[in-house]
DNA sequence: GGGTTTGTTCCATAAGGCGGAACAAACTAT
DNA sequence: ATAGTTTGTTCCGCCTTATGGAACAAACCC
């Protein structure tokens, strides 16, 4: 149904649920910093035509998915989109038992831990604790999203692909990034290839240009794919902040812990 | 393109977006309980055709909204979707300072606080703060639905509809329960109809049939709608337990502050 | 190694999605 | 008030693409 799309049209891929994929794209618009839209900011967004965005919403809101404020206008994602999140934790079997390692190894420590998931070029937290002691500055909480590529979390799933699968992120990462020069773009490349060479040997990566913050990362590998766990405390001089070898040594422990804990909850 | 319903068909109302209203009612499949299916399970809720669902289904996983096991066979709902309601709470402007309030509230009488919306025919939790020293049996997380009519949460609701609206509701609920005999619905009924009045003389509601927990609530009325709150605690015989009266009062305590706060961040 | 369950691909059919344009309504600035 | 602008909905003929039964393939299980 690509009316819009150039007459020649040799059938590229996939001619897969149009109507879906734009209702979705509606859905996906919400993005953190666009929590609330109106009719017209979404068709700016998703570059969809006035009056399918129309019949979309009508349709989305009819489905519970969206809700309408009662000025008539304004649009945002449905609370009942919680009781989806709430499905897909309850779904990942051994979340419950990690979560409380971590806050285990959180308050023990006086450190923040947090468990990610790769999305697209960025990170995403699923699950975060942070102490109370040691402020940090950003607010850190699940559904989160964090650059792929310069952070410790990032760095240590991309240590856990596939020679193929990494050149390709790497491939992508490099076209997001086509205004910085080549010279720190390769800065960026080695940066990337010592943190895996670290996760190899050592099995665990930092970042060090993350600011405020000194952080360790590693992989944790389940059913459910490749997800990364990271303890972190802001980067403070005081005298009884842990050394990096402190942060790694407790990072450890907590991933052969959580490793068992996923094989027993497979 | 029903092709399955009946050839009568007298074009009965909304014509409206079959394929999305199909995909997000795979999502909706994946409830509390069913965190993980499989292709055969999900025909069988849903009622759709295998060869539907199998198109979906591709379409889903491809577009990030579902993820496969590696076993390949097992489904589930895509940890991506904790954007998503990162991005929700986000957008509810009044939220982060309504969560501040509601934490202060329980660590200063030491009992738990809830904010719900409703959906269909339960509350759906939105947040929750638990004490940890009075611990209470059940988990009470964000996501979590209770029903609406046998809880001071539901009621509390109940009470801010109008009474068209209202009728609509206890005639679903009526439906829902024809298991019942006709003299514990009258019960029901007149529970329902008592929280009411004292939703409006009072300003507050309970249940009194909540085992192990005793809990009031009252409604938060937003630009988003119409929100419930509770504050409850174990029903112990303790000693030093407080009486309904001291929630009442925390609770219309916090109900005041809350609304200013709902004012003021409109 | 036959039978059952599970899941994917085909394909002719026509249902239902499509978007430009006309229309309606709500703001805004004279 | 009045004209102009922005925002959103409805119409409608065209035709793309969703549809589901059936055939097929694969895994599973006695």
């Amino acid at each position: 149904m690509i009316h819009t799309q150039a007459p020649e049209s040799p059938k590229p891929e996939s001619p897969d649920n149009q109507v879906l994929l734009r209702g979705l794209t509606v859905l996906r618009s919400f993005a953190p910093g666009w929590a609330q839209q109106t009719h017209s900011e979404i068709v700016e967004r998703t570059g969809l035509p006035k009056a399918t965005v129309s019949r979309l919403l009508k349709s989305l809101v009819a489905f519970g998915w969206l809700s309408l404020d009662t000025d008539g206008k304004t649009y945002r994602l449905s609370p009942v989109l919680l009781v989806q999140a709430h499905t897909l934790r309850q779904g990942l079997p051994w979340l419950a038992a990690l979560s409380k390692l971590m806050q285990s190894v959180s308050s023990k420590h006086s450190i923040n831990v947090g468990l990610a998931y790769p999305d697209g070029l960025s990170m995403m937290y699923v699950e975060t604790v942070r102490t109370v002691k040691r402020w940090s500055s950003r607010q850190i909480v699940a559904g989160q999203r964090i650059p792929i590529e310069s952070t410790a979390l990032g760095q240590a799933y991309l240590a856990s692909l596939q020679p193929d699968a990494l050149a390709d992120i790497v491939s992508q990462i490099k076209a997001s990034k086509a205004a910085i020069s080549e010279a720190s773009w390769n800065a960026l490349r080695d940066e990337i290839h010592a943190s895996m060479l670290r996760m190899q040997s050592q099995g665990f990566c930092f970042a060090s240009w993350q600011s405020g913050v000194l952080a360790v990362a590693t992989s944790l590998i389940t059913p459910q794919g490749v997800y990364s766990m990271n303890v972190s405390v802001p980067n403070t001089q005081l005298a009884d902040a842990p050394s990096l070898q402190d942060l790694a040594s407790v990072l450890l422990e907590m991933k052969a812990q959580a490793n068992k804990i996923v094989i027993e909850r497979g």
